[in-house]
DNA sequence: CCTATATTTTACGTTAACGTAAATTATTAA
DNA sequence: TTAATAATTTACGTTAACGTAAAATATAGG
């Protein structure tokens, strides 16, 4: 991690570490067109403070099953050159279905912690029985 | 679904149907050891109700992102002829580890959540500044 | 009983998400 | 400057989780 102009700059292997994924991870999101770092005159990748934003983002999402098409349906494409309005629009609706699917996915969660936590009381019943040989 | 002295049994389409899966995802997740069906004199499957319930469970896990592997570590395989003693402590074990993970998981969503409101604001702050051409 | 569906096993095919290796070029530290 | 690292592109390999097709058998409905 290096500063510069009072800017925040990572090289690939920074973000590599930090995360614990392979620098191989890091190109692939990016030819997916999840994030696009500028480069170096040596032609090497240099991801700023907004790239660094959109990988944590895209881990948390690949931590609750997102595929990285879906992803890119929720943080959006990188290449920003649409008309606007309608860029921003898309992304709106889409948010918003996110917004519901996770909240459904926050109920059903806890709905699976309940299941196992009964699961582990029956479990613990069937284990005192077991082992009350005396 | 059929009823047989007092009985509830399913066949696999009608699983497949109920659960929205193909016949092969459920024959699969038998292959993995994840659910095992009796059969029939003709040797078709027969799924009971903790068949069913299983299943749930196995598709619930799916949806958060667990993989088979995973999701077996969590309901624990289907031939319980180990010690069992043994096999209940280590689902035990298992178990808590899962449950602690997925209110991890869940404290994830809710900022994942608040990520989406945010940005949704600010876009919709965006949107606004943008067709404000009055 | 016969025909239309269902189901079974076997086996090869597919896709996402990287892993890995090789050859080349950049950067850093002594 | 030079040797050790780090990064780049290219390209083939791998694994999980099924899809799909074929050939044979089972079952259900008229």
């Amino acid at each position: 991690m290096k500063r510069q102009d009072k800017e925040i700059y990572y090289t690939i292997s920074d973000l590599a570490t930090e995360f614990d994924i392979s620098t191989r991870s890091i190109r692939f999101y990016e030819e997916k067109n999840l994030i696009s770092p500028r480069r170096t005159e040596g032609n090497q990748r240099i991801y700023s403070r907004r790239d660094h934003v959109r990988l944590k983002l895209i881990l948390r999402g690949k931590r609750f099953g997102y595929s990285l098409e879906e992803i890119s349906e929720i943080i959006g494409l990188t290449d920003f050159d649409l008309d606007e309005v309608e860029q921003i629009r898309k992304t709106l609706a889409m948010g918003q279905k996110k917004i519901i699917d996770i909240r459904e996915r926050i109920n059903d969660l806890k709905l699976l912690e309940e299941d196992l936590v009964s699961f582990q009381g029956k479990m613990d019943e069937r284990l005192k029985d077991l082992t009350a040989d005396e």
